[in-house]
DNA sequence: GATGAATGAGTATTCATTCAT
DNA sequence: GATGAATGAATACTCATTCAT
């Protein structure tokens, strides 16, 4: 008997995946508040209340889902900052780098991320990001900045995380500016353009020119 | 209600403001989609259909708080931009700049302002802003830039707009990301230091060292 | 002095007038509740309150559109019955009182009336009507019939009434169904073809075949 | 899903029903405008969101109601129609069909039907009765006629409709008349006397004197 | 564990009407 | 008499959540 029945032990974990993607969906399209645990479950395919037993409430199952998205975005980033080790071309390990984290940040999950955060206004929330993601890629930058400086290759005179936030900022900063606060989506060759105008200033700044 | 006479003629422009503020106050407070009308009625000390006599429905007056924030935000940052006409020392010039746009980013109107568009997730009210505020302020800062570098005091060797941009990305992407999406509230001390960072870093890379 | 100021005693009959024209209007298009006070004050060019002065409330004003609205309805059956005194040919003769019965009863402000005095469901409303219109053309109509009766033209063995009640029903209770309760206009070949029908049926029951 | 087990099965039906019922009674009552969902849902001992639960929205519940109706009302004409096909005394067989018919038009459910139509003032809701029940009366009727024509008991003439259409005027637009648009209570002794009429004048137009 | 039915608090909005000028 | 502003009550409808099976 065991096995045979639908709605087995896999058929559990695939409702409770299914809830998390539908409740993904839903929560980006519509915002926090405007997202109806209804329209999660239609579009998860299961009763309303199978997501109260699985979830409890809402905001938990919008904290899983945060939390989810979270664990991807960090990976994504470290695994871009993990590309400044080499022993190439600065200018062109900083641009591949810096391509690879504009590419996460205007990457959909990662502005639904954002947007969603943003929607529920619910500070509490941002502890389950920051903890997760983006303090550590911060962390990573400077680390492989300052190995950077350490050989030679760039003079930061300062705290490395100075120059890792900046190269960020130079970074992000522009991408939101010019993303409308996300409601613009911003094409690869502008993506481009942003990053290779950071590293050109980065390395004005802190290249070594001797 | 507050006013002298009851029922005069200054009785319906100061419950029009005051629907204004009560509205600013508590969008602020809740978001757009958390606020209800009720709340706003009351804590502007009118009734809720005279919201709706005089703005003619939630979005609207909405709009009108976020137009109003706008204006608000323009003027403030207008003015700090320009302070960099002068001939004095340029880092000095450059940093008091900064200080003020910072000030302006971190002001609490302009904060609440990023949380209302972001909480209404309405793209169409960002025109609003973008037309009334955002662009004209990189293009000031622009055009400043753009004087300096004829005076020779800055090299640019490109666009004025990017190196406007990388200026604000400098100082707006640091405090952005310190600021954990307007969770957190940048003290002064900290303001001052992300401006001195971005300004150092903005001179090395476009300063005239010759 | 006097005359000369806008607004003096024709502008308030103009006024008067306009408000009971913007009602019936108003009234025919949305029904008794649907109907608001805002926009029968928008469609007379009026302010609202100035409806209030005319005519104290809603469902007053309801009442003079009804009186009115019956008056012209009694005067256009009225003369249709009067057509029934000739000594012409009968059935041209009730043909043709029939087709002006007819097309009263299909007149836009017949239906009108009609219909608003249903959508108010306020019974009290058709005691206007009934001692306005409706019960004096049946009277009316019995009378001529009863002439034609004593003339050995008609054979009515009853009570003239009776006879009066059938023709009415053999029109309007044939109209009325093919109008769908009011949702469908009947054209004019159509009124004719139940009035011809109407009256042949009136005569093979009445008329003198010996 | 309706099931034969006590409690919670019969339960979901037997609200569903209930909020019919007292549908019924408060539109009927209040007529389509004035009749308030919260007023239902206390008159069927339910939560107000249940009805929205199996309705959907107010309207969706209106037409159930009116479809509902028309299927009662069409089975107790269609019924009265039926008792047409007996060889008995013609006139005797017309006058219990007639009496039936006044009484299934006289029946408050039917008046209740109509008068909701109108309160409603929304066509659309016509097709639903149409289709179910008046024109399928009409026809019935036609050719019982039809059929009592062939047998030589009616001299027709013309098309069966007609004369069916006329006799349904006969009773039908003389009760409309006398009812005052609903407001009037006919008692039964009124109804025989109008269908006696009918049914007389019927004969004397359609019947076979020979 | 999964479900369908049911709930009560809460929402924006509309209404006829009155107040003060 | 005419007006614009203001009102409070009422409305249809939505939500996240719980109950009973």
């Amino acid at each position: 008997m065991r096995g045979t029945r639908p709605g087995s032990r896999t058929g559990r974990i695939d409702k409770r995946q299914a809830i998390l993607d539908a409740a993904f969906t839903i929560f980006s399209r519509d915002g926090y508040h405007l997202a109806g645990v209804d329209a999660i479950a239609t579009e998860a395919g299961v009763a309303k209340h199978t997501i109260y037993n699985h979830f409890g409430d809402k905001e938990s199952l919008f904290r899983e889902v945060i939390a989810a998205l979270s664990d991807q975005a960090l990976a994504r980033n470290l695994a871009a900052v993990e590309l400044l080790d080499g022993s190439g071309d600065l200018a062109a390990m900083l641009t591949e780098t810096g391509l690879r984290l504009a590419e996460c940040y205007c990457d959909e999950r990662s502005e639904a991320l954002r947007r969603l955060l943003r929607s529920a206004s619910r500070p509490e929330l941002l502890d389950i990001v920051r903890e997760r993601a983006a303090d550590r890629v911060n962390d990573a930058l400077a680390a492989r900045l300052a190995k950077l400086a350490l050989a030679g290759r760039l003079v930061l005179d300062g705290d490395p995380a100075i120059a890792a936030e900046q190269f960020g900022a130079l970074l992000t900063g522009a991408l939101e500016n010019r993303a409308r606060l996300g409601t613009r989506k911003i094409p690869q060759a502008e993506q481009r353009e942003v990053t290779v105008n950071a590293v050109e200033t980065f390395l004005r700044a802190f290249g070594n020119h001797q």
